[in-house]
DNA sequence: CGAGAAGTTGAGTTATTTCAACACGTGTGG
DNA sequence: CCACACGTGTTGAAATAACTCAACTTCTCG
């Protein structure tokens, strides 16, 4: 069983609209589950027989083509919900990034605890909404944008999603990515080359610095928002 | 006034979770309204005061750079919801493609009659789980598929998604789109010509025929689903 | 310290775009 | 009924952004 009480996204999460009795009994129904980076929770395709709540670290939803390429959907951080809820099969695999722990739920119990609870279903259907904003303004990114606007577009969503709680403008200015290299590329729908060399040149161009492979220091942030588009 | 008992769609749109009497209490929210093709009934940016059900007719979600550049994020066809319930600017425009006719509502008084009645609000968050999952699936094509994929990918998903009620298989051979070469290239992320290139390529290989400008008929379902990857 | 993974850089290739001309079809007015 | 004009779609040639392949460099970690 898991302790809702002592959640750390309690506030956060979806279980937020629930009161101590409701919360007592999802908390029967989740079990609290670590996993390390590079290994899924959900596999595209395969019936999917669980949801979740991230509690730590961060993952990547992608879809995959036959010969390998692949394209990253979504990217799941804390207090984020995974899964789909009534029915169907995954349509993407849900993968760690880094190590993560999640809250885990059967998804038949889970659908049925939904059902009984509007407030958790009203939270549901607001994530999701804002999930589809976030996908359809993607849309346009992946389709219109040249590669010097992906990257840009990226860097900035990054390091408003990034700040999270603490949204200081030092934290936006310089924050640690937690993807490398070719996932970026997957995120934006290109090759690794063409992303390396893209963030070659804004950091010769003075628009960023880059203190180590995973770090990024803003610099220009107007300018990276003209080049953005 | 609205009379949902005669409403065309009722059954296929988020109305079907409603008995007899929530449907007159939402009819007296509801308007009909009809829409000459290329008109908007919602704009990227604005305050959305409405969301609608879509009665006959297809629109268009757009998202538009400042440079004129259109990305398609959406197709809406008869049944289907559009708006933005719950809040928060439209992230992107409706526009009308063809003649439509749709019943509006204001969004505030939806909202309201949403939050007291958990079917609607359950039919709805399935629904737009499902668009979530399409949108996911739209990215794929987006980041990674080739002119030729897209393509063949876009013909097929009309053809399943046109065929509606009358699924026989007829109907998924050949069918009338109703986009013109423009918009299916604001589809697929690609230009007019290279969208064109591809169809009449697609036609020299005996893979479609083209009787008119609009229909499409699609001879080798297989071999098409093969390119689409 | 050394080996392997991750990232960068360069040179050449290619898919897609861009720019421009042309074809088709339809509706209007002479 | 024909001519013409406009919107839409097609085709061609040239330009280019991004990709591919390959070598090299830099980090990371045992």
């Amino acid at each position: 069983m898991t302790d809702c009480a002592t959640c750390v996204v309690r506030n956060r999460a979806i279980c937020a609209s629930l009161d101590a009795d409701e919360l007592a009994l999802l908390g029967k129904l989740g079990r609290r589950h670590r996993l390390r980076a590079g290994h899924s929770l959900l596999w595209e395709g395969d019936d999917a027989p669980l949801v979740a709540n991230v509690m730590d670290g961060v993952l990547k939803l992608a879809v995959a083509a036959a010969d390998g390429r692949e394209q990253i959907v979504g990217i799941v951080f804390p207090s984020d919900f995974i899964g789909r809820p009534f029915g169907k099969e995954s349509p993407y695999s849900a993968t760690a990034i880094t190590d993560v722990e999640v809250c885990v739920f059967h998804r038949a119990s889970f659908d049925d605890f939904t059902s009984a609870h509007p407030d958790l279903q009203h939270k549901l259907l607001r994530r999701t909404l804002d999930e589809l904003d976030r996908a359809r303004h993607w849309m346009m990114l992946l389709g219109r944008k040249s590669a010097e606007e992906k990257v840009a577009s990226f860097l900035l969503e990054m390091s408003e999603r990034l700040s999270g709680q603490a949204c200081d403008a030092d934290a936006q200015r310089g924050f640690e990515l937690p993807f490398g290299r070719q996932q970026i590329a997957d995120i934006l729908g290109l090759t690794i080359e063409t992303t390396s060399r893209q963030l070659t040149r804004m950091r010769a161009n003075g628009l960023v610095d880059l203190p180590s492979r995973r770090e990024i220091v803003i610099n220009d942030r107007a300018a990276m928002e003209a080049i953005a588009g």
